[in-house]
Order: C-alpha cells, then structure tokens, then sequence
DNA sequence: CCTAAAGACTAATTTCATTAGTTTTCAAGA
DNA sequence: TCTTGAAAACTAATGAAATTAGTCTTTAGG
C-alpha cells in the first residue's frame, strides 16, 4: 500500500551475517548494521523484534547454510556409508573455516533467545542419521550420530578458538579423529 | 599504605563465577557484582583493567579447575591408558554438568581478550598426551589428543545448549563416542 | 600528630538498545 | 485529480552499562 520498502528482512539477516564475519558479533550494533543498509537503527524495527531476534534469524540462516553444505557434499561422493560420514565431516569444517564467525555464534549462542529452534537440527540431521545406521546398526545410530557430531563440532571448535596453537597438521590430525571414530564404532556398536 | 582493603581479586573472580553460575554472563553487570561484594562498580577498576580482563580471569580460573578435576580423576583410577582417558572424559563432562555457564564461557568466549592464554591449555593437557601414547603411539599422540579433547568438548557444548533433545541416555551415548574413539586408535593409529 | 597514598565514592561521559512520537511517500478510491 | 491512510522511515528521548575524572577517607609509618 504505501511508501516502497528500503530494505527486507532477508537483506538484513545476510548483512548482520557480513558484519559478523567481518568485525565479529560484540562489534555488530544495530546503528551500524542500519548504517549498512541505509537506514536508521530505530527502523530496523520494522523487521526484527530486537537484538536477539535478529542474532537468531542470523544462526538459523547459518545453520541452514551449513546443511545446505551437507547436501552438496553427499551429492558429490561415493555411495558408501564410511566415504560420506567422512565426506561430510570434512564438508563440516570447511564451512566453519569458512565463515568462523558467524560458525562459532550459530552453535555457541550464549543465550537460549539467541539459538536457532532445537527442531530444525533435528529434521536437517537426520538424513545423516540414516547413513550412520549403516555403520552402527538402527539401535545405537542416535547415539553413534551425536558422538560424531561432537566430534566434529569440538574439534573445530578448538580449531576456532585458537586452542589448537602446538603446530601439526589439523586437517589430518581431523581426518584420524574421524576415521578412527568411525572404526571404533564399527567394532563397539555392531557387536 | 593505608584504607583496608574491601575485597580483593580471588574474592571478585569467585563471586564473578557465582553469580555468572546463577544468571549466565549476559547478565553480569559490574554493578551487580560490586553491589555483591558491598562496593561500588568504579572501585572494580582497582582490581581489573575492565570487564574483559575481569572474565578473562573467570575463565583462567574455571580451566585451572576443569585441570585439578582431571587430576582428582586420575589419583583414583586405574593404571592402564585407556580406563584412564575414559575416567578422565567422564570427569570432563561431569564438570561441565555441575558449572554449564562457566564451562561454556572458559572454552568458548567470544572475544579473544576473555580467552585463557593459551599457554595454560598446553601446559595443563601434557600429562594426557602422555598417557594418550599408550594407546596411539608416540607419533599420533597429539592428533589422537586432539580428537579426544574435541569428541569431548563437542558432545558436552551441544548437551549443554541444548542440542541433544531427542531423548535417549546421553551418558552411555558418551560412553559409546569415547569408547569407540579409543577403540579406532588403537587399530588406525596404531598400525 | 601528620601525611601520603591506597582504596572507595560520586558525578560525569559514552555507547548502545529500545521506545515514543512525527513525518514522508505513494497506492487506491472518490 | 484529489484525498487519505497506512506503511516505512525519521528525529528525539529514555535507560542501562561500561568506563573515566576528580574527590574524599582511612590508616600505616614517620
């Protein structure tokens, strides 16, 4: 009806994303943010309800982003279970390389107002869990699927938060961690 | 010299931990916390440059602590390598159940001037990585280390926010993931 | 006693998020 | 064409927090 819109709500989440990744999340404010886009802080109210509904749109998209990976990953590598899990485990950590910011904010919000819905990790992870089955059995996929999961996650965390600083190669240290899970659980779980 | 002192720097980082314990580090202002120890937020300033050093040594303290934990582990457990890490994992997690919000703020700060100095993390992990060779081998031990620390910290942060609420017995899910780890060193690295 | 300096206080200042109230633009109906 | 109303933006104000500046108070040591 009226007065053509300056900006959208997409809009705003991929440039709170940018800023993230560029100067970090303690640095975004909303008057830079509103800067970026043209406008004035108090009009980004239009779209967003506050701070922390906008953090959560920025981890919802990332945790999108990061599956979305997931998907171009399995859609490229070998049928077995082993080769994808490894696939995209190694898929995982170079989106977090990628964008290590917006990452870190995605899977550590500091408050629950901030995360992503525990729903959309669930439906987006279990075509994972499905491969993993094949690994560890129907029973222990569940629990085979979130070891694996942590793995990755802590790992790369650690990566990120420069608590890995003892030199070595991280990518294959990564790669052992990895496959030696996977070989255990074919020992442990299947029995 | 003179004037009494009214607290001290042991004092403010213990309450510092308490109250970010109790309401979670979004919501530690230095008001509340000067207010907690019967001063006035400016006299902080006598003991910390300013809020990032200040949890900078909440941080510090909280992974001196997650070490002594390990410690305490190791003094009662069994002598081969693998009870040993196993214990130590558990003791790990056990840890971050009892302190979540410190735990989760010592390993995942955001700002790089609140983390620990990285030194300290080495230091402090060195009697692991020992007993880690047991198992992987001289040559793998710091990227069988690394897999460890990370399967561990991975599967407790996403316990903790709330990542894991499909139900299920996350205890012996860990059990399984550590387990299973070990259990592929030993014949990947190994070999 | 005096005094100097450590330690604490009050009173700014600054930076943000957020709210209130107002103005502008333009689509649609008269 | 003119009016109008509502969407979208703006300016100005409020309030919370961290931090800084400047001042007072206490007491150990001379």
């Amino acid at each position: 009806m009226a007065y053509p819109a300056q900006t959208d709500y997409p809009t705003i989440i991929r440039t709170a994303q940018r800023l993230i990744e560029r100067d970090g999340v303690e640095q975004l404010a909303l008057a830079s943010l509103a800067n970026e886009l043209g406008i004035k802080a108090p009009s980004l109210y239009r779209y967003v309800a506050n701070k922390n509904a906008l953090l959560k749109g920025v981890v919802t998209v990332t945790i999108q982003q990061l599956f979305a990976a997931y998907d171009q990953v399995l859609a490229t590598s070998p049928n077995d279970a082993q080769s994808q899990l490894v696939a995209i485990s190694h898929g995982h950590r170079q989106f977090a390389h990628a964008q290590p910011k917006n990452y870190a904010l995605a899977l550590t919000a500091a408050s629950p107002e901030q995360r992503a819905d525990p729903a959309l990790l669930v439906e987006m992870v279990l075509p994972i869990q499905a491969i993993m089955a094949q690994i560890s059995g129907q029973e222990h996929s569940l629990a085979a699927l979130r070891g694996l999961l942590g793995l990755i996650h802590g790992f790369v965390l650690l990566e990120l938060n420069q608590q890995l600083q003892r030199g070595g190669d991280l990518s294959s240290a990564f790669d052992l961690a990895v496959r030696s899970y996977l070989a255990g659980l074919t020992t442990l779980a299947a029995a």
